[in-house]
DNA sequence: TAAACATATGAATATATACTCAGATATTAC
DNA sequence: GTAATATCTGAGTATATATTCATATGTTTA
């Protein structure tokens, strides 16, 4: 049985994607995007928070490349991007829920 | 296609399980115990970390039932207590290789 | 019992994060 | 053009978190 970790840089990765999931509002905002494409202010509206704060999440799991962005007039419409993070996320709320 | 988003309890423990990988430190500490439990001497040696540090992290994982310790002497051994951990982990893992 | 070693704990601190507010930008309607 | 609506951005703030240091606890050995 060998000695081994990952290595800095790898760890730090990881944790960035895990990071991404480990706030409520940001699981309350993916949950709903789970079900289809919502715009900002429908997002602030079920999770309860500013059309703000919603924008300022929304950023971070763009630049994640967690969920994407689609204008339609002055709204935009965010849905999850990668169908693997839908599992892993998916795997986490099953992983809860059984206990 | 009904609204619909986790509701704030659930969400809060989704977000809990998430932020247990979301560190660096302790993404590199649970890489380590994959490959079989290790005490938190060695932990801290891989991880470039204090002991202090190690054991600070180990209660909280030990907390969400995570890990189990193993007094064996005077040396604590900790292991992933739960397949669906190591699972879930390991996917996080590999989508981080992927890109 | 005392000394040495391994781990745990609490306090202090530094950094990261989530949020709101105020104002900027973009789009549509009048 | 102006007004109204939706989203974004930056600043400021409050809270959470990761870390080290000093010290305590537990275990073995002399």
């Amino acid at each position: 049985m060998r000695e081994f970790s990952l290595d800095e840089h790898s760890a730090a990765h990881v944790a960035e994607l895990f990071r991404a999931f480990s706030d409520t509002s940001r699981v309350r905002i993916l949950s709903a995007l789970l079900s289809g494409e919502r715009n900002v202010r429908t997002l602030a509206e079920l999770v309860d928070i500013s059309d703000s704060a919603v924008s300022h999440h929304m950023r971070g799991l763009r630049q994640m490349r967690l969920v994407v962005a689609r204008r339609d007039g002055r709204e935009v419409y965010y849905s999850i991007q990668d169908q693997h993070i839908i599992t892993l996320f998916k795997q986490g709320i099953a992983h809860v829920k059984e206990r």
